[in-house]
DNA sequence: ACAAAAGTGTTTACTGTACACCCATGC
DNA sequence: GCATGGGTGTACAGTAAACACTTTTGT
């Protein structure tokens, strides 16, 4: 077995994929953009990424393609898994480390129609570009296990929200239906949310109280 | 802005490094070895890994460097976590993939003392190198986390194995005792495992009977 | 007045937990 | 015969689940 040359061994360009979720209209979507390197993709789609530069770490490189390519500021994110397959780009060796992303809707209008991006309905994607089909399929399971261990979902919340905010987003992502006495109990038996005294009002109801989550921070425990 | 050059672009060196644990004496062990790079690291330990190739995967690259360094075959394997911090190795940007591997503790003595390497008790590890204290932690905390909603115990286990042996691995792993009818009422209520017939004698005991899991793969439930 | 979401407790079923003794073997 | 881990059931407590009506607002 020959040692590799040092050449040899710099033969990777370092990638990173994002997958970027935000519940709108009451469904959850998935940011994508065109995808067109004829003769492998033409016309497809897939999530946003970029190259990782020789003094960035992987973290840093999402956060500056995030800011820069449509100013989206993330709300939550996270490594999710480094794909490493050979023939995964067809025009040359390249590893993404895909990452997992929440934004609030507010974070959409911003940059809705930028170009040449928009926000799809995960429950009915394309066949996408690359092993994209695959890297969204991590990012939506790990987004739904961390539901139930973790306050993960104000990844899609603002600062303030109601109760009902919160629990929508519960039963969008996991698409199951939470008793809302239930819902609360536990939420206030695990001390997660507390009452910021303000209200919610606008809507042909009786307005919601507002509330924060307890730690700015995504606390573990176990919820469902 | 400008944009990096092609050469500027694979300057990455990718690495794996293997977080290896076992059971043995009761204790739950990490495989380390030597390190000695002066002036960065003098006579360290650190856990071991390897360079990926060109055309192998990061999966790929790990499986081929244990079964030559060590022999090792994996009795359960799996991708943790990429680090990518600029200064994680002094002598050059190596992005490194990370992976859990569990060995049951026959695979111990065959390569006992292979040269540099040794099974270190995992609750008193001395400083690493690299920032290998940060994987090995990210390892086991993977680790404890799936014990409890996976059946991730049988890569420390032969394919048949009594239940007290089971029961010590979660005991060992979690630094806690359970209630001998309680775990395996519950074992049963989740039909994870099923009796093959056999029986371990040889101890000065009663015989234990053998069982195996249910399933061969890793399995996903709630257990405790 | 009506539609729409907010808010609030109790009962019941289930699941988890605590607990102790006899058994079969090797030495 | 004694030390060692194997094997087994029940009672109680705590948690999860099911369930319905009143309130407040905007239109």
């Amino acid at each position: 077995m020959k040692k590799p040359s040092v050449k040899e061994l710099h033969f990777a360009v370092l990638a990173t994929d994002v997958v970027i979720f935000t519940i709108h209209e009451k469904v959850l979507k998935v940011l994508l953009i065109n995808v067109h390197i004829p003769p492998f993709y033409k016309h497809m789609q897939g999530v946003p990424g970029g190259l990782i530069r020789p003094h960035e770490t992987a973290d840093a490189s999402v956060l500056r393609h995030l800011k820069g390519k449509a100013g989206i500021v993330p709300s939550y994110i996270e490594q999710l898994y480094t794909f490493s397959s050979v023939k995964r780009d067809p025009r040359g060796r390249v590893v993404s480390v895909a990452y997992l992303v929440l934004v609030p809707p507010e974070a959409i209008s911003k940059n809705a129609e930028t170009g040449k991006t928009h926000w799809h309905n995960t429950r009915s994607l394309p066949k996408l570009a690359y092993d994209h089909n695959a890297i969204v399929k991590k990012g939506l399971e790990r987004l739904e296990a961390k539901l139930g261990y973790s306050t993960i979902a104000q990844g899609f919340l603002k600062p303030e929200f109601t109760l009902g905010e919160l629990q929508e987003v519960y039963e969008i992502v996991l698409r199951k239906k939470f008793d809302k006495r239930n819902f609360r109990k536990k939420l206030f038996a695990l001390n997660l949310v507390r009452p910021t005294g303000g209200e919610k009002r606008g809507a042909a109801n009786r307005p919601a109280a507002l509330y924060k989550f307890a730690k700015r921070q995504t606390e573990f425990f176990q919820f469902l």
